[in-house]
DNA sequence: AAAGGCCACAACCGCAGTAGG
DNA sequence: CCCTACTGCGGTTGTGGCCTT
C-alpha cells in the first residue's frame, strides 16, 4: 500500500498558474492567512489546486518581498560557500539570502552557478574515472554522491591559486598535505614579489584599494597597520570594505598572518617548478581521486562518504544525510541557530559579507 | 522560415519528519 | 506506541522561449 495522496489528483488543476489564480490566492492569504492548513486552503479559496501546489506558489512566487533573478556576486559567493560546506540544503542556504527562495537558488545553482564554477571540467572528468565495472561487467556508481563530488571539485578549484573565482572566506579544511601545498603556493604568490609570470594577472588587476581593516578566516578583525602583525600573504585576507570579488582572483586560505619579521620570501626558480608540479598534483586529485586516496595513508577529510573520521568532517558532515537525516524539516530560523552552534561558521560569514 | 537543440524557470513528485489523536 | 494527516524539503520533470543550423 502506498501513501494516500494528499488530494484528489483527478480533480486538481496542474501546470502553470494563471494570473487569476495568483490574484485569488494572494488576496485570500493576505486577508485571512493560510489558516495553518494548506491542504484545506484550496477549497476555502475556491481554487482547483492541490494544497501543496498553493503552498509552493505562495512561498516561491506570491509572498511579499520575493526577489527573482539578478543574483549579485555576493550572493553567488554565499551560495557557493554554503554549498561547499553544507551541500544541497537549499532551504538553509535560502535562509541566508533574504528574499530568495530555496527553489530559486536551486535552479540558479543547477543552471548557472555550477557551470560558472566547474565549467566543462566536471563533465569530462566525472564519469570516466569514477565508475567501476563489477564482476558482471556492470557499471557501478561510485560511492561518492554527485553533490559531494561537486563540492570536492569546487573546493579544489577554489583552493587552487589559479582559479579565477571567489575568495576562500571559509572553505573546508584540507588534508595537511594539501594545506602544505597551498601554503607553499601562497608564499610563491606573494604580490610584493611579482617576478612570477604565472601570477602577474592573478590579483588586484583593477582599481581595488584594500581597506586597512581585514578579517581572518576565523572571523577575527585585524588592521594591516597594526605594528604587531605583518600580513604574510596580504591578498589572502578579506578586507572589510570588500565589495568586488573580481579583484580577488587568487585569494586562497585567508588565515596567514605572521608576527612581524617572520614573513619569508620563497620565490625562486625552483619554487616555480614546484608550483607547476603542485598544480599537476591538484589536477591529478581531481582526475583520479580514487587512486590518489589509495596512495594517501592519512584520512582525507573531504571524503566523508568514504568513511573517513568524524573529527575531520566538520565541513563535509551533512551531505550524505541530506535526504535521510533529521535535517529535512528544520525551519529556517532553527537551521540558522543549529548551524551557528554546530559549525561556528556563520559568524565568519556575517563578518565577511555584511559590510 | 522552419526544425531541432538548449536553457532557464516553474511546478510537481515522493520521501521523511513532526504533531496530534 | 501507533497511525494518520500535514508540512517541508530536495530531486526531477515539463514547458516555453531563445538560439543555432
Amino acid at each position: 500500500m502506498g501513501r494516500a495522496p494528499c488530494c484528489d489528483k483527478a480533480n486538481v488543476k496542474k501546470g502553470p498558474w494563471s494570473p487569476e489564480e495568483d490574484a485569488t490566492l494572494k488576496s485570500y492569504i493576505e486577508k485571512n492567512g493560510t489558516g495553518g492548513n494548506w491542504i484545506a486552503l484550496p477549497q476555502k479559496v475556491g481554487l482547483k489546486r492541490c494544497g501543496k501546489s498553493c503552498r509552493l506558489r505562495w512561498l516561491n512566487y506570491l509572498r511579499p518581498n520575493i526577489k527573482h533573478g539578478g543574483f549579485t556576486e555576493e550572493e553567488d559567493n554565499i551560495i557557493c560557500s554554503l554549498y561547499i560546506s553544507i551541500g544541497s540544503r537549499w532551504s538553509i542556504i535560502a535562509a541566508q539570502l533574504p528574499g530568495r527562495t530555496d527553489n530559486d537558488i536551486k535552479n540558479y545553482w543547477n543552471t548557472r552557478l555550477k557551470k560558472k564554477l566547474l565549467g566543462k571540467r566536471k563533465q569530462s572528468n566525472n564519469n570516466s574515472s569514477l565508475n567501476q565495472k563489477d564482476t558482471n561487467g556492470n557499471i557501478e556508481e561510485n560511492s561518492l554522491s554527485n553533490s559531494a563530488l561537486e563540492r570536492l571539485q569546487l573546493h579544489m578549484q577554489l583552493q587552487n591559486p589559479f582559479s579565477n573565482f571567489y575568495p576562500s572566506l571559509m572553505w573546508p579544511k584540507l588534508h595537511p598535505s594539501q594545506e602544505k601545498m597551498i601554503q607553499t603556493l601562497q608564499a610563491l604568490n606573494h604580490p610584493h614579489h611579482d617576478n612570477n609570470p604565472i601570477m602577474q594577472n592573478s590579483f588586484m588587476t583593477s582599481s581595488y584599494k584594500p581597506s586597512n581593516d581585514v578579517i581572518q578566516q576565523d572571523g577575527a578583525k585585524i588592521n594591516r597597520n597594526d605594528p604587531q602583525v605583518d600580513i604574510l600573504v596580504e591578498e589572502n585576507i578579506i578586507p572589510l570594505n570588500y565589495n568586488n570579488s573580481n579583484n580577488y582572483n587568487s585569494m586562497i586560505n585567508s588565515s596567514l598572518v605572521a608576527p612581524r619579521g617572520e614573513a619569508i620570501e620563497k620565490r625562486t626558480n625552483e619554487g616555480i617548478q614546484q608550483l607547476g608540479a603542485m598544480q599537476n598534483e591538484l589536477d591529478d586529485i581531481l582526475n583520479n581521486r580514487m587512486d590518489y586516496l589509495q596512495k594517501e595513508e592519512d584520512e582525507f577529510d573531504c571524503f566523508r562518504e568514504m568513511n573517513v573520521s568524524k573529527e575531520s568532517l566538520i565541513w563535509w558532515s551533512n551531505d550524505s544525510d541530506t535526504k535521510s537525516g533529521s535535517s529535512n524539516s528544520w525551519d529556517s530560523s532553527n537551521n540558522h541557530q543549529v548551524l551557528m552552534q554546530d559549525q561556528g561558521m556563520f559568524q565568519d560569514y556575517v563578518l565577511g559579507y555584511s559590510m
